[in-house]
DNA sequence: GCACTCTGCTTTTTT
DNA sequence: AGCAGAGTGC
């Protein structure tokens, strides 16, 4: 790098920065909040704040220790930093995510929280598996408390920074009748004879860490000058814990988030971190970055007018300098597929208005979702990509082949080894397997090292004997050959030897043949990589599919995973009661998980640098089912001068916000209940004369009166919509069912039905399968 | 030990 | 509607 400039207020990271974000930068010393609204140049600010420190030499590189949440964050600001400071941005290590920086350092004192370096990180299918044989082992019945639900209070627990010792007796509680923390304390015990690791532990171990051996902390504390925190707003506890350890010292440390965007707190993020962040860090400089860059006035008018209806917020106006530019677009359709075939038909138009398809995208709120568009671009042939679906790195043959390379790189690795010990098949079954763990448990050495010694004993005899002699004499050689081969060569071989190409090659399946392709593939990526030990961190941390981009495409995702881009088309698809906000959410997280589902919104609308258009559909299929549904309350929410409303179901005004107008109490609604009936038809009741659209596909001509109770009675999600109950049941009646014979309804529950059978007793059957008795 | 069938469950979001 | 896991038969 050349000598400073001298004169910083003309170095050329500083050209084009408003004032605020100019402060951003220049206040290195002490602890600094930048509240920035989405669009504001969050990241611009913060990467030349990262080149200013580096252009300057306040720090080196490797002192400077740059968080973010997503892998696509950091690498977006590893690239962006690099254009400004060049290669300097290679000595940077402590750039990533949490969860790679606490690997880092894990690895590095591994041997202090119990682990050996070349510990592996499991993915949350080992985990389940291994959860799940701990809960058998612990006579629990998976069926009533399943591994899942396990998992996930695992997961919460690392995320508050607790150990099994430190669980008290409520979060205990939480599973098997307090069984919670003697699972928890048996699972990281297990953890650790595989010398392996979860995501979670990556954070409360390093937090651990940091809090047993001061001469580590104190260590990371005069190596990082500099701390830099992106998207503070959804830190969780260990994470907020870690950071205010290493930057107590120095207390050089910015954070930068919005509590308008925080969406991650089912997954333990704190907004209240930021309202900490003052208290923490006394005299902290709090800037604002509140210029938007990003969107029109109508988009930014719109986002506000949703958000606006959280309550508890910092506060922020945003303003911008662009064109008015084109109204929002809502668009009321039928049903999904029409929805799927309206975004296709709007995206040709942009296609035909010479726009490129890289700068559309389609937000959806779940995963599922995105099926109905995938289905009519496929007949349409519009290229279109769909992120964070399908992963490369969660294909079955790609987690096999890494299966293998895990046990060479670490033969502790008992999940990845019996994962792979019958595949291809070789006669290993689940009675080779028992003997196996027998051997393992008694022996308390890995299932590879049992698998060696069992072969000196009779326990195995003939051709399992012979199959799982030859296993361990291949694991042997690949295991000397990982020292002297390249480990893209080693994987090759292994595949070929162990009989895995060869299972690919014998299968006539349509899908063998991509599957060997996926495999040449991974092979392939594997060269990028300096040695296995990388490669294999790279795939558990990172599984970002990179499967190659050909060409311009429409970028399909969960609003989730859009956060931090921006496109200057978005459609909002899906925005109905009960799909978003998502009826679910709503029953489990109440009012806050409201807001949350609104900042959802408020994300989603604020991706659009130019046109935003939203879409309700009236019908939509669930789990197979077609379900009767109404606009989202967020429509309602939109301030009616940045809309422009159509539907294709009546004449212009829109049929629906009426609905949440008047509403009092924004939660009355949340209740679940047993709607009857499609709700379109009385979602639209609000008075007047209105045209509706049957099922049977007719234009009807109705005439509605406004009748408040039935109003709200049809307020209700999607979801309990649509299990229409019938109607000509009731308690007590006599039914018959065509497995359990007569029986006494003793309770309904929409479409749900418990029964008092003559013969088979009590069961829970569906309404559909009964007949009046 | 393996292949096939049936049941019951799922669907929020991600490192 | 689709899928995983359990259950059944060869």
């Amino acid at each position: 790098m050349s000598a400073p400039a001298p004169q910083t207020d003309a170095a050329p990271y500083l050209q084009g920065l408003n004032e605020p974000q100019r402060q951003a930068v220049l206040t290195t010393e002490g602890p600094v909040l930048v509240l920035a609204g989405a669009g504001t140049g969050k990241t611009a600010a913060l990467t030349a704040r990262l080149a200013h420190l580096l252009y300057t030499r306040r720090a080196y590189p490797s002192e400077i220790l740059s968080v973010t949440f997503t892998n696509k964050a950091a690498k977006e600001m590893r690239e962006r930093v690099g254009r400004l400071v060049g290669d300097m941005v290679e000595g940077m290590p402590w750039l990533g995510t949490f969860h790679s920086i606490g690997a880092k350092m894990l690895r590095r004192h591994a041997e202090l929280v119990g682990l050996q370096s070349n510990f592996t990180i499991l993915d949350t299918d080992d985990q389940l598996r291994l959860l799940k044989t701990l809960i058998a082992d612990a006579d629990i019945d998976e069926k009533r408390f399943p591994a899942r639900s396990l998992a996930g209070f695992i997961d919460s627990w690392k995320n508050k920074g607790l150990t099994p010792a430190q669980l008290d007796a409520g979060e205990s509680e939480l599973y098997a009748n307090g069984k919670g923390q003697q699972l928890y304390q048996a699972y990281q015990d297990r953890l650790k004879t595989l010398n392996a690791c979860d995501f979670g532990d990556l954070l409360l171990h390093s937090l651990v860490l940091l809090r047993e051996h001061r001469e580590v902390l104190e260590h990371y504390q005069q190596r990082f000058r500099y701390i830099m925190v992106d998207e503070y707003q959804d830190t969780n506890s260990v994470q907020y814990l870690w950071l205010r350890l290493l930057a107590q010292e120095r207390k050089n440390i910015a954070c930068v988030g919005d509590d308008d965007q925080s969406i991650y707190s089912w997954r333990g993020a704190q907004v209240e971190n930021i309202l900490k962040f003052e208290r923490d860090f006394p005299g902290a400089v709090v800037i604002r970055l509140e210029q938007n860059y990003r969107s029109t006035p109508h988009i930014l008018g719109a986002a506000s007018g949703v958000i606006a209806n959280n309550g508890g917020r910092l506060g922020k106006t945003l303003w911008t300098e662009l064109d008015v530019g084109e109204k929002v677009k809502v668009i009321g359709v039928w049903d999904g597929p029409e929805e799927a075939r309206r975004v296709a038909q709007e995206i040709e138009a942009c296609q035909v208005a010479g726009k490129s398809l890289d700068d559309i995208a389609i937000l959806v709120r779940a995963q599922h979702q995105t099926r109905e568009f995938e289905d009519r671009f496929i007949a349409t042939g519009l290229p279109y990509r769909i992120v964070g679906g399908f992963r490369f790195y969660e294909r079955a043959e790609i987690r096999d082949a890494l299966a293998y390379l895990r046990v060479v790189a670490q033969p502790a690795d008992d999940l990845a080894f019996e994962r792979i010990v019958n595949v291809p098949k070789r006669g290993l079954g689940d009675k080779a397997v028992a003997k196996l763990h027998q051997l393992s448990r008694a022996l308390r050495v890995p299932l590879s090292e049992a698998a060696a010694r069992i072969l000196d004993t009779d326990e195995m005899t003939g051709a399992a004997k012979k199959s799982l002699g030859r296993l361990v004499a291949d694991f042997a050689s690949w295991h000397t050959k990982a020292a002297e081969l390249p480990h893209a060569e080693l994987a090759r071989q292994l595949l070929d030897e162990s009989g895995y190409t060869a299972m690919l090659q014998a299968d006539r399946s349509a899908e063998a043949a991509g599957r060997l392709e996926n495999l040449t593939e991974l092979v392939r990526a594997m060269e990028e990589y300096d040695s296995l030990g990388a490669f294999l961190e790279h795939v558990s941390l990172v599984m970002e599919n990179d499967a190659g981009n050909r060409g311009a495409q429409v970028t399909i995702m969960t609003i989730h995973a859009a956060k931090g881009l921006e496109f200057d088309t978005v459609f909002c698809a899906g925005w109905e009661e009960g799909l978003f906000p998502s009826q679910r959410s709503l029953d489990e997280g109440g009012l806050a998980s409201l807001e949350e589902e609104r900042r959802l919104a408020y994300v989603a609308i604020t991706r659009a640098r130019r046109r935003a258009i939203i879409l309700h559909a009236a019908n939509r299929r669930i789990y197979g089912q077609w379900n009767s549904s109404i606009p989202s309350r967020f429509v309602g929410e939109l301030p009616k001068v940045h809309i422009d409303e159509e539907t294709t179901m009546s004449g212009g005004e829109s049929l629906w916000r009426a609905n949440w107008t008047d509403r009092a109490d924004p939660f009355a609604d949340v209740a679940r209940g047993t709607g009857r009936g499609p709700g379109w038809q009385r979602a639209a009741g609000v008075g007047g004369n209105v045209d509706v659209k049957n099922p049977g596909g007719a234009f009807t001509s109705r005439t509605f009166t406004r009748e408040p109770a039935r109003v709200k009675e049809a307020t209700r999600s999607a979801v309990s919509l649509g299990n229409k109950g019938r109607d000509d049941l009731t308690m007590g009646q006599r039914v018959f069912h065509q497995k359990f014979g007569y029986g006494e309804i003793v309770e309904i529950e929409g479409n749900k039905l418990e029964i008092d059978f003559e013969q088979a007793g009590r069961k829970r059957v569906m309404d559909s399968f009964v007949v009046a008795g």
